[in-house]
RNA sequence: GGGCGAUUAGCUCAGUUGGUAGAGCAACUCUUUUACACAGAGAAGGUCACAGGUUCGAGUCCUGUAUCGCCCACCA
């Protein structure tokens, strides 16, 4: 008998060189594994965050993943489990600026485009190896040779074709609408990523001509002209809708005009309102509705338009309490509740309190037909149709409830981001500017005089000057244009100019004559066409977009390769519940439009990991249970199996230290059932098989039967369950002490049958714990006499 | 406001088509020349949230109530 069998388990010195020998082995990749494979098994790993490290929910996934990948592999399949990272575009790119500006004092203007980009791709890269790593540790027998990143080579070609592909079926298009801004992080967020958090305000009642109207935001009312009402509203009936009331406002008198919208809840309030549709969704569909006048009040950073009058160019967090007071001084002010409570939409990655905004940005009609088989569909539609002709099955099962509930309510999807890291959209405008970006527009000598500049040709050596300092390549981003004494300058420019303390909102707020937007010839492409003065769209991807290409992207989508043919659809999808819109929703429509297939054929929902008492695990808290740790202190099969037990499908798991430390246990006393089979095998050589030791053998077959087809149905807690229950209680407790006096007594023939039966009994046992606990399974395995290859690639016990 | 769950031993949770309540952990008693004290043997622990109903029979099916949780929407 080995020598370490004398002592207990050992994980720490034995993890690490297990690891090793199944990665040389070359069986992670399924085209070198033993025996004629035919039932391809595949899954796409959900990719961590490049610059994260791993935390329980990782963990819970990878073990999982792991479980069902070594299963399949076991059970004689091509099996495919693909490692990947993701570029979390908007959380990198804050993290480097942070850095940045803690380390420089700069800000990624100062620095520019392409001097960020290199900068987080270095930190990208230093960072990559130690979530790598970390996945390794968990046992993941992930195919490492084909590894990807989402913002590699191949995967951005990827990206491109999809949006190429989409935008000339007309499901991709650019358009003005009211989008979710984030002032704080210069972006637009999507609807899913938005996070309501409860709030308390002070809720102000106006008196608006005859009406009395609340807000809680007294500096979006300056626009507000029309006074909305309920059609069927008896209080307001002597009131015509489209009749016009001359009264006193925040500036000054003016005209209001009459609204009746069904849209008006009467047991709010007053039962009126007035709206601003550049700020406010329900407002902006009311005022489409009716055609009425969108006027902007508030700029992307959160600073009043001229149309404020007296508070142009302050912030709106500055400008709300002089508002008040004004009103207040006019007796405007009928009543004020100090402590209202009322949810604020904030941006759920980080970001600040959300401003709509009335933006040109680029969207995926959801609603739109196109021609698919013969018939007319929708992206939407297919997104059903997926589940409804059960391609996809979801486990468990009450999330598809919670899937149609989502396509139902599911608008156009805005995925351009005005942040710099990320797949830009491939785009190309033409103008004489070089761009359409937003332009404002000033008088020729108020800018002139204000940069102390007297002719064009200085200001052109102003601004070739400026452009070297902040590493701008594109020179047409930067200048603006001079034509009948008006000057036009991109929003891009006039950042430049602020951060240089050249310009402030201020003096722009009162000296702009108008905002403009300019129609450009545009080409859609990866590449520019070949002619000069192109300039590609300055604005990047939603990070979801390209996540949804990834089931087939891993695999070389667009290229036909051997890999996408043989691995996709997937077998499995298995993720947290958390991202079933994010991400689950993204990728049946990418893969429905694109492939004209699902993405995978079945999808499992893990729950959250949580802390013992139900928390959610935080830094706030100081409740987070780090599995490095864990891993460390009781062995990473002791971890795999304490996110396993208890964790029904979609259920969460409340974690604790005693839980790990209880399987740690388990794992050792597979150890100590191995040593008490050797030395009984040594005592007693192992014999033919008499007929009353084969039901030692039967038994375990059965309660190995059992956990299989809890696997097939998921349950990987009950199968866990199962096998703990008879190896501990059963197997070691009873047949085993039966064993004893067998093993001992004068019988030497019954002594060799029942050495060999308990011996063929263990080998069935370590192959049925594998999935779950691979590390001591096969390390045990590697001890057993006579056994050549690696149990990783030994064959399922079961049917 | 709409939707989806949950409520079973001190704690965490199983409980498949209805047939006398289960596991792990913790706690209790005993056991150490025993494969394993990271152990074994034993005992204890439950009005299955509550109230009705269907049934020969309900933790399981139906109705209602309460409490907790999550998701979606959102009122100016």
């Amino acid at each position: 008998m080995p020598e370490k069998f004398t002592k207990p388990y050992d994980h720490k010195a034995t993890e690490g060189a297990i690891y090793q020998k199944w990665e040389e082995s070359g069986y992670f990749n399924p085209d070198n594994l033993p025996g004629e494979r035919k039932e391809p098994f595949s899954i796409v790993l959900p990719p961590p965050n490049v610059t994260g490290t791993l935390h329980m929910g990782h963990a819970a996934m990878l073990a999982v993943e792991d479980i069902l990948i070594r299963f399949e592999r076991m059970r004689g399949k091509k099996t495919l489990w693909i490692p990947g990272t993701d570029s979390a575009a908007i959380a990198t790119q804050s993290k480097v600026e942070d850095i940045l500006y803690k380390t420089e004092k700069k800000t990624r203007h100062d620095v520019g485009r392409e001097d960020l980009l290199k900068r987080i791709d270095a930190f990208t890269d230093e960072s990559k190896s130690t979530i790598v790593n970390q996945l390794r540790r968990m046992g993941s027998s992930l195919d490492w040779s084909r590894y990807t990143y989402t913002m590699d080579e191949k995967r951005y070609k990827a990206v491109m074709e999809a949006f190429v592909r989409m935008y000339n079926a007309g499901l991709i298009y650019r358009g003005n609408r009211i989008v979710n801004w984030d002032p704080k992080l210069q972006t637009t967020v999507s609807d899913d990523e938005i996070e309501y958090k409860e709030q308390t305000d002070s809720f102000y009642h106006f008196q608006y001509g005859p009406f009395v109207i609340g807000t809680v935001r007294p500096e979006t009312k300056f626009g507000d002209k029309y006074v909305v009402m309920h059609p069927n509203d008896a209080r307001y009936k002597e009131y015509a809708h489209g009749q016009q009331i001359d009264l006193e406002w925040i500036n000054g008198p003016i005209t209001a005009t009459i609204i009746k919208d069904e849209a008006v809840d009467m047991e709010f309030g007053s039962g009126v309102m007035t709206i601003t549709p550049a700020h406010s969704l329900v407002d902006f569909e009311i005022a489409k509705r009716h055609g009425l006048d969108i006027e902007t009040v508030i700029d992307e950073r959160g600073i009043l338009l001229p149309i404020a009058g007296e508070f142009a160019g302050q912030h709106i967090k500055k400008a709300r309490p002089a508002i008040v007071e004004k009103l207040q001084k006019k007796g405007l002010i009928v009543k004020t509740d100090e402590k209202y409570v009322h949810n604020i939409a904030t941006n759920s990655r980080g970001g600040g309190i959300i401003e709509p905004q009335i933006k040109r940005q680029w969207f995926v009609a959801v609603n739109k037909e196109f021609e698919r088989d013969g018939r007319f569909v929708t992206l939407k539609q297919m997104m059903r149709e997926a589940l409804e002709n059960k391609k996809i099955s979801i486990t468990p099962d009450h999330f598809e409830k919670i899937y149609y509930h989502w396509i139902n309510n599911l608008r156009d999807w805005c995925i351009s981001r005005q942040i710099w890291f990320g797949h830009r959209i491939p785009v190309w405008y033409k103008t004489e500017l070089g761009s359409d970006m937003e332009a404002i527009h000033f008088k020729e000598d108020t800018l002139t005089e204000k940069l102390g500049l007297t002719d064009e040709k200085a200001f052109d050596r102003f601004s070739t000057d400026l452009l070297e300092k902040s590493g701008w390549k594109d020179k047409n981003i930067l200048w603006g244009s001079i034509r009948n004494g008006t000057i036009q300058l991109y929003i891009g420019y006039i950042n430049v100019l602020k951060q240089k303390g050249l310009l402030d909102d201020n003096w722009i707020n009162q000296n702009r004559i108008n905002k403009s937007q300019r129609e450009a010839e545009m080409h859609v492409g990866e590449k520019p066409p070949a002619d000069i003065g192109w300039y590609q769209d300055p604005d990047t991807l939603d990070t979801w977009f390209s996540s949804g290409l990834w089931t087939f992207s891993t695999l070389g989508w667009p290229e036909e390769t051997q890999d996408l043919r043989t691995f996709h659809p997937t077998s499995v999808l298995e993720t947290g519940y958390d991202i079933l819109f994010f991400w689950v929703a993204r990728m049946i429509l990418m893969s429905g439009f694109l492939l004209n297939d699902v993405p995978f054929k079945r999808v499992y929902l893990h729950g959250l990991v949580r802390d013992a008492q139900g928390r959610k695990m935080s830094k706030s808290l100081g409740n987070i249970i780090d599995p490095l740790d864990m891993i460390e202190k009781y062995g990473a099969d002791a971890v795999r199996l304490s996110l396993i037990v208890g964790a029904a499908p979609g259920n969460d798991i409340k974690l604790s230290e005693d839980r790990v430390r209880g399987y740690k246990h388990f794992a050792n006393k597979i150890w100590n059932i191995t040593r008490f089979i050797l030395d009984a095998s040594e005592a007693a050589p192992v014999g033919k098989i008499l007929p009353e030791d084969q039901s030692v053998i039967d038994e375990t077959k059965q309660a190995v039967q059992e956990a299989t087809t809890h696997i097939e149905k998921f349950r990987l807690d009950l199968a866990v369950d199962t096998l703990y229950q008879f190896v501990w209680s059963r197997f070691a407790d009873v047949i085993l002490e039966e064993s004893k006096p067998l093993l001992r007594g004068d019988d030497a023939q019954r002594a060799s049958s029942r050495s060999a039966a308990l011996t063929q009994a263990l080998t069935i046992i370590l192959a049925a714990l594998h999935p779950f606990m691979p590390f001591v399974t096969e390390e045990i395995w590697s001890s057993l006499p006579g056994k050549k290859d690696l149990l990783m690639v030994e064959a399922w016990p079961a049917k």
